[in-house]
DNA sequence: GCAAATTTGTTCGTATGTATT
DNA sequence: CAATACATACGAACAAATTTG
């Protein structure tokens, strides 16, 4: 009896999912059924529920009961270069990410432009001083409806200064603000940096993807850096920060020659062998 | 008095904690003090605690107190090849990784070398059969000494009867493995396509990890499905997949021309404004 | 090296509030 | 409105881990 009862608890359940009992969607006994089937106190069960809720195995919904959790179809997003067209995955027009599984209408809403003092992390990122001032252009973006990012891109005010007014107006850009700044400041991106890491949503991204109000579910921080060209090498000249929930986003980078087409997707992955 | 008792406390320390009036590492009053504190009970403060916990803020130490979590410097992988080595981030010699902030060391202990049938997701990324036999090659790797990631390869079993023998052999290949399926087999790697997701740990990897038990900390999955060519086009011939906790991990992709060198890191982001 | 004190972990019981059907 | 089901909150007791004396 090493084992903590709410952990026995747990592990009959996840068995029951697992093994295909207890079905996607299906309602789990409540809790009230669970006390006395186990013979253990209400709380008890509300661990052991709390440890499947954790993993993400199970939900709970006030008034109705605690249901297996239904598996979403991902986004598959690519992120590499077809660098053919100097352009990312992530950029195409509009700023919009070429999504998998095709047939699918990605959206954004107007942009909310902002003039900020770069953060240090921005400031970093442009190789600039913190506090100078830069344009930030944020964007809420859906696909088929639901929300499915939030991106805010960040340039320098000079930029503006030197002609591209268009940045600081809320606006879409409709070539593109990459081709927008290559026409009319010959900015031209030669490169760019990816780095992805994985966080706690803030309470505004929790609000706008409909995550559950505990951390359970995390997001992907995406930040691009865009480079483009001088005597002393590539330069940045912008940045990009997007946020997408880990529950329901995939990310696909190709290097060299691969298929053009994805292959059928399937479920689970094997993870080693113990 | 809309929002909770618990709710309301969480939201004491944790601004306690962003203000740094509580530092990172710094103890959180014990519960019997935040109960006076509060005049809450103490299931009411356990509450709050578990609160700041699921968003990994906290963590508490059983017979020593809950204290502020210190920030992980992160390892920093670079995903995308440089193509004119033919290799990518990720499989330099003995399929190492190159790792930011050099002086680091990679290492990796003996590869559990297995003869298995392709389950669904294998064959699929691979296109062989379900059940065909393939050769799984697995391996523990750490950075200085700590685990760093869990990494399994899979390779049509076909590739060790035509001449490739010590794929199924527990040594590591010195040369590489890529390498190694080159110089025997004339399989060169042409390319290859990274997915990458998000999932909670299972057992065996929260135990290697030294992950909390519960499902907090999760961790990035990646799928490298290497491709060579043939007349019909680039074909799969090998999957590697590799596991990271995301409290420790980020990813770096290079697109076109970047910089070679990365800027000293800085810590917070600023998403969005509201 | 052991015992006591401290601190979090588990489990019970009970009552009331809130959301949904 | 009533019944059902989960959410919050209180109180209490003992267990397990760690530090301290």
């Amino acid at each position: 009896m090493a084992e903590p009862m709410y952990w026995r608890i747990a592990q009959d359940l996840r068995m029951e999912i697992e093994s295909g009992h207890l079905r996607p969607g299906a309602q789990l006994p409540t809790e009230l059924e669970l006390r006395e089937r186990h013979d253990a106190s209400r709380n008890t069960i509300r661990d052991a529920i709390k440890w499947l809720t954790n993993r993400g195995l199970v939900e709970t919904r006030p008034g109705q009961g605690t249901f297996v959790v239904q598996k979403i179809t991902p986004f598959v997003t690519t992120l590499s270069a077809h660098w053919d067209t100097g352009l990312g995955g992530g950029e195409g027009k509009a700023a919009f990410v070429e999504v998998e599984a095709g047939n699918r209408l990605a959206e954004a809403d107007i942009p909310m432009v902002e003039m900020q003092k770069a953060s240090a992390e921005v400031a970093s990122r442009l190789v600039i001083k913190e506090g100078d001032p830069v344009v930030s252009r944020h964007q809420r973006r859906y696909i088929d409806g639901t929300p499915w990012s939030l991106q805010t891109s960040f340039y320098p005010l000079d930029f503006v200064t030197q002609g591209a007014r268009r940045l600081i107006e809320a606006d879409n850009i409709e070539e593109g603000t990459i081709e927008y700044l290559t026409r009319i400041l010959r900015i031209r991106q030669v490169g760019y940096r990816d780095r992805i890491r994985v966080r706690v949503p803030n309470e505004t991204e929790a609000r706008f993807f409909s995550l559950p109000d505990d951390g359970r579910v995390q997001v992907f921080e995406i930040l691009r850096t865009g480079f483009h060209d001088s005597v002393d090498g590539p330069i940045p000249f912008r940045l990009t920060v997007s946020v997408f929930p880990t529950d329901r986003n995939q990310f696909v980078i190709n290097a060299g020659t691969v298929p053009s087409r994805f292959m059928p997707e399937v479920p689970q992955v094997s993870q080693a062998t113990e």
